[in-house]
RNA sequence: UGGGCUAUCGCCAAGCGGUAAGGCACAGGACUUUGACUCCUGCAUUCGCCGGUUCGAAUCCGGCUAGCCCAGCCA
């Protein structure tokens, strides 16, 4: 080893002393005081919508640090409000958990399961003389509560005796009362500064059927109350929930106490992840999707894991991308370039790089012997050897992209232009001798002259050529339809129109009805490509047929190119 | 205006009293059979503001300012 690589490896090592996040230092330290020895965690999402890239945050957190402290991380759906909740919301959360590599093995859970146990800590609580039935409606309810200033009043129904407290909450129980009647509350503090600590109601009636106990119950615990008994029947030692339940804290806190666990959880609370240019809110989506503006949820253009997934993005892209937002507890909102980086650095090396052809225009090489084609071996992935080579056939007639011919070019284009030479990667040099337009005065064929000697791509003679433009030969094409993205919003033009509703990018979609593709598309295993040149590709889950291909752009490829203006 | 939390580069984010890591983005340059990749280089004399303690403060103390959250029988 030299005195270079030495220092090299030297400085490789103290890099890799990688900083740890608020909620790492704070399980290093339980585990260092011995208030756990062990580290349990779990997702807890309410089965009432489809998962998001915010979710993927929280879901990759709590696996992450589970395999990180040789842990167990649970799946838990938190169902206890029978009015919001849905079963085909917990398969498709399954799926998508599950897409994301977050394992949770065979402990997948639902809240609904301990309904039991809570009836029985509420039982207990009110033998301790810690919870009480009240008559209150709704809106004395919220009378009574006081307000952010002004501390609240006793409920009238504070002090009844416990046998009675027990008589109520059981024919509450029994279904003797109607949804609103009563309510089970806990006895803490009216005055409290923390509104959640004035009096919270512990449970609430609902003659509702649940999507997993059936009409078992008619009484549903509230999440306050059943979250902190949830983590703790399953032996969670950190509960990491998002910044707005730090208030709720203390409840969470009162709870696990006041029942008396043995191993109390450990709540810890971090800022939500946030994406510009994205669209996460859940009326706005339904709009979008009763509007028609979207193709379902898993529209591309979305970012729901589902349409993350239809997009093309990879586990891993949203692995890495959560990983390089970081934890902490500063609101914060991650820039869209962030993501887009993770998915080109995980396809870069992992897809075959092949060549189409989005907006064609024909190419003829007048010189090429008429009727003969040859097969090309061109290399799959320069960046990477495993991935070999394809042969592409190629012809007199071609394919290429309009945008890599301008009849009068700007200063410093160089593509193809009348009297230039550029190099058909891979192929031969070919130098342009004009076009032809149609009566639009579109340009529909461009001819140009090959140098035979050129094969492969490289003049003998040692000549250069600037430009290096992909093709497609014309006969043995695929044809097939591609669709280009762009964010759904423009977060510098803004985000809201006057009367509240999105203003939304018109260019979000373009479709490319008329591609023209490489042969060797169709037999790869592959099912994402880079399309030379235009970015990463592929096969649209939904709509693509093997007679009718449809491709998705996940990504385009990044450019310093501009267009100067003429 | 009660309580809780946050404030370090355009965007994330380290830092935990010893003199501002890293990534994304951006800008130059080298290389290039992808105007990509890769590789160099640049990018906070300063940590929301004002005081104080200290030989020394982004880090400690006091005051202020700004933003987010809480008054569901939602989670």
């Amino acid at each position: 080893m030299s005195e270079n690589d030495k220092n090299t490896a030297e400085g490789t090592a103290e890099k890799e002393v990688v900083s740890r996040n608020f909620i790492e230092q704070a399980i290093d330290q339980d585990l260092a005081e011995g208030v756990y020895d062990t580290v349990h965690t779990r997702f807890p999402p309410e089965p009432n919508g489809y998962l998001h890239i915010g979710h993927a945050k929280s879901i990759l957190l709590n696996a992450g640090l589970a395999r990180e402290y040789g842990g167990k991380f649970n799946l838990r759906f938190d169902d206890t409000n029978p009015t919001k909740e849905k079963n085909e919301f917990v398969e498709s959360i399954k799926e998508d958990v599950k897409w994301l590599g977050a394992d949770y093995e065979d402990r997948l859970f639902f809240a609904s399961d301990y309904f039991d146990q809570m009836y029985e800590g509420a039982v207990k609580l009110i033998k301790k003389g810690k919870a009480y039935v009240s008559d209150l409606t709704a809106e004395q309810m919220r009378e009574y509560r006081g307000t952010l200033t002004e501390p609240g009043k006793d409920d009238p129904n504070r002090d009844r005796s416990v046998e009675e407290n027990l008589r109520l909450f059981e024919e509450m129980k029994a279904g003797r009362y109607a949804d609103g009647e009563k309510t089970l509350r806990a006895k803490i503090d009216m005055a409290s500064p923390n509104i959640n600590m004035r009096d919270p109601i512990l449970y609430r009636v609902a003659h509702l059927a649940h999507q997993n106990t059936g009409d078992k119950w008619c009484i549903y615990p509230m999440y306050d109350y059943a979250h902190p008994i949830e983590d703790a029947i399953e032996g969670i030692t950190h509960s990491i929930c998002t910044l707005e339940f730090e208030d709720h804290r203390p409840l969470y806190n009162w709870v696990v106490q006041e029942l008396e666990y043995p191993h109390p959880p450990r709540q810890i609370e971090f800022a939500k992840m946030y994406l510009t240019n994205v669209v996460t809110g859940k009326r706005y989506i339904k709009k979008l999707v009763e509007d028609g503006i979207v193709d379902g949820w898993d529209d591309p253009r979305l970012v729901s894991i589902a349409a993350l997934r239809r997009r093309g993005f990879t586990p891993e892209s949203i692995r890495m991308f959560v990983d390089l937002c970081g934890v902490s507890k500063a609101n914060s909102s991650a820039e869209y370039s962030m993501l887009e980086y993770c998915i080109r650095e995980d396809l870069k090396l992992k897809c075959p790089r092949i060549m189409a052809a989005i907006d064609p225009i024909r190419l003829v090489i007048d010189n090429y012997p008429a009727g003969q084609t040859e097969m090309l071996e061109i290399v799959n992935n320069p960046e990477n050897e495993a991935l070999g080579s394809r042969k592409v056939p190629f012809s007199g007639e071609l394919y290429i992209d309009r945008e890599d011919f301008m009849e009068e070019p700007p200063k410093k284009y160089f593509r193809l232009f009348p009297g230039n030479e550029v190099r058909l990667m891979g192929a031969y040099f070919v130098k342009c001798t004009g076009c032809e337009k149609d009566a639009d005065g579109r340009v529909e064929t461009v001819h140009c002259t090959y140098d035979p000697a050129s094969r492969g791509g490289n003049s003998p003679d040692g000549r250069k050529v600037k430009g290096t433009i992909h093709w497609v030969s014309a006969a043995e094409a695929v044809r097939a339809e591609v669709r280009l993205y762009e964010n759904i919003i423009d977060e510098e033009k803004g985000v809201y129109n006057e009367d509240g509703s999105l203003n939304l990018n018109p260019n979000s979609l373009t479709v490319m009805g008329e591609c023209r593709i490489e042969p060797s598309v169709r037999e790869t295993a592959y099912d994402r490509f880079q399309f030379v040149r235009q970015g990463f590709f592929c096969a649209d889950s939904k709509d693509s047929r093997p007679e009718a291909p449809v491709f998705n752009r996940i990504v385009s490829l990044k450019s310093s190119f501009v267009l100067p203006k003429k």
